[in-house]
DNA sequence: TGCACCGTTGCGCTGTATGCAACGGTGATT
DNA sequence: AATCACCGTTGCATACAGCGCAACGGTGCA
């Protein structure tokens, strides 16, 4: 389909085979040396690649943090589902699993409350990126350079009287995400129920996913809600653990 | 530098953030629709990519198997070394650990013999495709499509008396190194120096460097160098291990 | 049933990617 | 010390690959 771009993949899967250098790589790919320098170039300015001192060209960085990344979105589900359960079992609280999948941020995986009180969320659905906690934990996790215009394509209509409805009072609360390391969402998302949520971090040390835990204040206030804050971190902090993500000390 | 190379670098960036369609991937990357439908093709096709029954975009497995190799190769000298120290201190022979650079197979690792004998070869030094075990053992991993260019654009040269001459003759050499899973080099790159080597495998399953023992026959007669057929392999299959090599079963 | 969404295709133009030829620095060889 | 070979790098002119556009068609939702 595309030259340029299958030479360039090419040159990964050779580069794969051990390092090598510019007229190698020409010869085992059948490409002009001089092409071969100008997508290593590009190849490089990304970190797929990188060029050592004696230009002997190897698979770059960018290369590990990807496999990461990929492993971690493939196995959170899987790995959270217990941790999930297990909280679930003793708060018997709305819980949901949410991760990032291309611009949104989806549910996908959902307990139910113990009580008879049904929230309106399903698994594979759209979390609401301005009123959910969920959201403001995955999106606090993207540099800025990816959150700007997120924040700036994204739907602001009011769910609720509490929602935030402005991209500069947006961008205060995930500010607040940041330094606190959890989100809430205090009637912002459903009118009369609150919510708090905690990241879910995987080997490449950036955020994967997300839990929260929602209850109508019918059931607890809000202040009652915070209780469960520091559970919530322990499981967020367990299931981050079992994908492979080390704090750093 | 080469634009659709950077476009399809981005896809994949991206696509490290979670799966997305095309429209999402349109819009974050701000290519066009059918630009970045043809890109998304090109990287499906290698592998780097993957798409879902829901058209959802995923990186593909191709990135894990160039992770995996990378990582085997920056790691062997040193995982290798220990075990390279018993068994030269064992049996204080000639020990040799080489791996593929480009299209060459180098010595990244050499450990002398006990004894007055030096032989000629140096780390960093290129081993000859044609006439030493390392190099039928490496060789004889690469799939036939790699191997084929690679054997007709060898150099020949006779050594020795022994050494193998024609890409015919060495052809069936590699298929019996395939059988047999380890090499050996009757005088054919230096005389009277014989020498058997085995393959080191990393976590990919590919095999990524050799080792091997070289003995003079004043020292050792070549069936008295089979005696540490059994031991090197031991040693292969330990580094392997410890590459993160998994034999299936 | 109608509509909206999204992946897909054919086409024609533009700009990018390419190969060539030549330069220059480095390291090995005699 | 001098020469040579090797290899990375650059400028340039050409060709063609990659691109956006517009339109199609299938699917799922209202």
């Amino acid at each position: 389909m595309s030259q340029s771009v299958s030479r360039a993949l090419h040159l990964l899967v050779q580069l794969g085979n051990g390092p090598a250098n510019l007229d190698q790589l020409a010869e085992s790919t059948g490409v002009h040396k001089t092409t071969v320098l100008r997508l290593l170039r590009t190849l490089s300015d990304e970190r797929f690649t990188f060029r050592d001192n004696s230009n002997q060209y190897h698979l770059g960085s960018r290369i590990f943090e990807l496999a990461a990344q990929a492993t971690d979105q493939r196995e959170v589900r899987r790995i959270a589902s217990p941790h999930l359960v297990a909280f679930n079992r003793e708060y018997g609280r709305t819980t949901h699993l949410a991760a990032m999948e291309g611009g949104d941020v989806v549910y996908i995986d959902k307990l139910e409350s113990h009580d008879q009180i049904r929230m309106y969320s399903r698994i594979g659905l759209r979390a609401n990126l301005n009123s959910t906690a969920v959201a403001k934990v995955i999106l606090a996790d993207l540099p800025d350079s990816e959150l700007r215009p997120i924040v700036d394509s994204m739907d602001f209509s009011a769910r609720t009287a509490n929602t935030i409805t402005t991209p500069e009072r947006y961008l205060d609360e995930i500010r607040m995400v940041r330094e606190q390391g959890w989100a809430h969402d205090q009637e912002e998302n459903e009118p009369s129920v609150n919510c708090i949520g905690v990241p879910i971090r995987g080997a490449s040390g950036r955020v994967v996913a997300a839990v929260s835990v929602s209850v109508p204040d019918v059931v607890l206030s809000y202040e009652r809600v915070l209780d469960l804050l520091e559970p919530l971190q322990a499981v967020g902090a367990r299931i981050s653990r079992d994908c492979g993500y080390r704090a750093q000390p």
